[in-house]
RNA sequence: GGUUCCGUGGCCGAGUGGCUAGGCAGAGCUCUGCAAAAGCUUCUACAGCAGUUCGAAUCUGCUCGGGACCUCCA
């Protein structure tokens, strides 16, 4: 068996995961900017990771998975006017920031736990720990990396390239930034274009402010996730993961701010998922082509022909390495529903399957069903394959139903082996993938009377009684529940 | 313009130089009162050109096309 490899975007290569302290795994997530409700891109990076975060526990390890909330309202800089995205919004809604903040965070969280995310083991807010944030500015400043200009301060990038490498992390040259880096407000203040806000002095119209050393303002945005991650995971921890877009300049920021405070690293390995595109391009707000997970849910969004259910969603995304850009459409989520539909089926077949003692062992079989498991545990540890572990689990769906349908003999393999599928079977398809029967809940409510159908079917079959059993089934399947005769006699169901 | 990634069959997508990826869709067959499901068989591939090699989807070069980042962005 190989050892976890992971893709490292700050080396650019496939690196062999060895964890700080044996055993304990710290891993931070920059997560969502709670001023609107998430769409389909944003499900991404928390998908993938929650598969990290459930293969490390797989593989047991203990970890400390941190995820912040972003309330705080980095501001964007749209047109001329400096802007608090937060802020913008609550008055545009008529809100207090928090509670409009308090609004997306409930929906984020309704979102995470229809698509099975593990919930972090922290998950601070930036509102949380402005203290934090001020005295990381402060050593900053102390150490001379950062001025002060009429209540802001600024991180001096050029000072810190010369000791540091800056851009190492996004692929940037510093001078080429000085080159490219386009007009923008309050510019003048900077000593070099390249530099960014640690803290913004705030307008008297806005309305998120905290009192500091440089007067009222607000944090900028990249020393949340370097004061919170120092605090709670140390000065160095394993992995930080995000999405690409934000290698540059969030993450190559945080790397100058932990640097110059605590002298190190802050992470061992940079983790970083690829976008969702929608017709080539990628998803986001400002090419005005998101589809909202409620959308999605529902199915309200002129690009879909029908609702998708959370673990569909989860599956499709899965089928993709997580490095990889992924292009949606209503056909892909509609194979997706589809293939998601024959692995579950397979995997609730393969819990009645058991082995007879009296049948000859077809041990040929047997190391086939070791070696896709084994591929399976190859697959995750080269970089999180996910795509790769599921083709190897549709292998084994594939044998599983040549047992039911009788192609491969039933009950040949020894109660080891059997023990073993089934079991790895259901940590990958539960634990590791994180995929859960979204049917259960309803199943529960109706399975006495579909029990009785299904018993008055196969009855009123054996009497011949055809225009009964139709009757059952037809009227059931406008409901969207599907009757099925099967091989033995036995008379099964399932929704459609 | 700079940096970088990618172009795989009808669609989505894995791919370590030689071994079936996989899912969905299509065709035929088996099972079946009919159907569904499943199984078996099967059709479509590696953008183009040139090179390296016994052998390339996989390496190199060029051409064409597309994306991402360089500004908020998952």
């Amino acid at each position: 068996m190989n050892p976890l490899k992971v893709y490292n975007s700050y080396s650019r290569e496939k690196e062999v995961f060895t964890p700080i302290i044996a055993g304990h795994v710290g891993m931070y997530v920059c997560g969502p900017t709670v001023s609107g409700e998430s769409h389909l891109g944003h499900a991404r990076p928390f998908i993938t990771f929650d598969v990290v975060y459930r293969y490390l526990l797989h593989l047991g390890y203990k970890v400390r998975y941190v995820r912040n909330i972003t309330d705080a309202g980095h501001f964007e800089e749209e047109g001329r006017e400096a802007e608090d995205k937060i802020s913008k919004k609550a008055v545009i809604e008529k809100l207090e920031p928090m509670e409009l903040v308090q609004k997306y965070s409930n929906l984020f969280h309704w979102a995470m736990l229809r698509f099975n995310n593990l919930e972090p083991s922290i998950e601070p807010t930036a509102t949380g720990h402005i203290v934090e944030q001020i005295t990381m500015i402060e050593e900053i400043i102390a150490a001379g990396y950062a001025y002060e200009v009429n209540g802001s301060v600024y991180f001096d990038v050029k000072k810190y390239a010369e000791k540091y490498p800056y851009g190492k992390l996004s692929g940037r040259v510093i001078d080429d930034l000085l080159e490219t880096t386009r007009e923008l407000e309050n510019q003048d203040e900077k000593k070099n274009k390249q530099d960014f806000a640690l803290w913004k002095s705030a307008s008297p119209e806005h309305i998120m402010r905290w009192k500091s050393p440089w007067g009222v303002g607000f944090p900028g945005w990249h020393i949340e996730c370097s004061a919170m991650s120092a605090k709670y995971l140390g000065d160095q921890f394993d992995i930080h993961g995000g999405g690409m877009d934000l290698q540059f300049p969030h993450h190559e920021s945080e790397i100058a701010q932990s640097m110059i405070c605590n002298h190190k690293m802050p992470a061992r390995y940079w983790l970083h998922n690829n976008m969702i595109t929608i017709n080539g391009k990628k998803m986001g707000k400002s090419y005005n082509n998101v589809i909202k997970l409620s959308e999605l849910f529902t199915g309200s969004h002129a690009l879909l022909a029908q609702a998708y259910s959370p673990m569909t969603v989860r599956f499709f995304i899965l089928q993709t390495h997580y490095r990889s850009t992924l292009d949606f459409s209503n056909d892909a989520l509609q194979a997706a529903e589809k293939g998601l539909k024959r692995l579950w089926d397979a995997y609730k077949e393969l819990q009645h399957l058991a082995f007879d003692p009296l049948k000859e062992r077809d041990i040929q079989t047997e190391d086939l069903f070791y070696a896709y498991c084994r591929e399976m545990d190859e697959s995750m540890n080269d970089d999180f394959n996910t795509a790769k572990a599921l083709a190897h689990m549709f292998s084994l769906v594939n044998h599983i139903n040549s047992f039911k349908s009788g192609v491969l003999e039933k009950k040949t393999m020894s109660a080891e082996c059997f023990a073993y599928v089934k079991e790895q079977f259901a940590s990958y398809i539960e634990n590791v993938l994180g995929l859960k029967n979204e049917d259960e809940l309803e199943l529960d409510k109706l399975k006495g009377v579909l029990d009785l159908l299904a018993d008055i079917r196969k009855e009123s079959r054996a009497k011949k009684d055809y225009a009964t059993s139709d009757k059952i089934r037809n009227q059931l399947q406008q409901l969207g529940i599907l009757m099925k005769d099967e091989k033995d006699g036995k008379v099964s169901y399932g929704f459609e």
